[in-house]
DNA sequence: TAAGGGATATGCT
DNA sequence: GCATATCCCTTAT
């Protein structure tokens, strides 16, 4: 796919393979527009969620209100909460009916970084962003934005080109494939772009 | 590095 | 009713 510079990433994109989907997320960034100022971060880790056939998946167990949204048509925000305190971020990917996203689990704080601090409670840069319940509190992610379509300039989430070259950013960023109930790393690395660990 | 508490929506018995 | 969950933080060795 072509983007020009800065361009919004469109539903188009979300709706195909998700591994494809999660691939390409990498070197993305992204954007969270709010009263309080505007907060961006590049997408180090996401991780795949597709079929009825996935152990790890909501849908794992069919069509019930809980994986409700994974069925819906892609490029819509999924936030639900685990633990009974932290928010969770997906992207809905694939054709309508076919349930799968793909959770983004850590991003690299970019712009708006002493708001991110602030939100968070904690100054340390490593400490922002870098796992699934930390963006979504640095990026003031919650049930509000369930349900929102993420591929247009007016929403409050979105979702824009970032870096042509993955290898160059500064955090390693990592792709999580669900192999049963396993969770498979897959690290980008110079010439040889995903290699699997564990 | 390990262990335990946090606090709620959901699904199962 | 109960167990569990796409996790984070603090405290303790």
């Amino acid at each position: 796919m072509n983007f020009t510079s800065k361009m919004i990433i469109p539903v188009s994109f979300f709706a195909r393979p998700t591994l494809e989907v999660v691939e390409d997320l990498i070197g993305m960034v992204l954007v969270r527009k709010s009263a309080e100022g505007n907060i961006t971060g590049i997408i180090v880790e996401a991780e795949a969620y597709r079929g009825e056939d996935d152990p790890a998946s909501f849908a794992y167990r069919g069509r019930t209100k809980r994986s409700e949204m994974l069925y819906g048509p892609a490029g819509i925000a999924f936030v639900y909460i685990t633990y009974g305190i932290h928010f969770m971020l997906n992207v809905i990917t694939e054709k309508e009916n076919y349930p799968a996203a793909v959770l983004i689990r850590a991003v690299e704080p970019l712009d708006g970084i002493s708001l991110m601090k602030q939100r968070r409670g904690r100054s340390d840069l490593l400490n922002l962003c870098s796992g699934p319940a930390k963006l979504c509190q640095a990026f003031a992610i919650d049930l509000s934005l369930n349900g929102i379509s993420m591929f247009s300039l007016k929403s409050p989430l979105y979702i824009e080109e970032g870096s042509k070259n993955k290898r160059e950013m500064v955090w390693r960023p990592r792709i999580g494939i669900r192999e049963g109930k396993e969770r498979m790393w897959r690290v980008y690395q110079k010439g040889n772009p995903f290699v699997s660990i564990k």
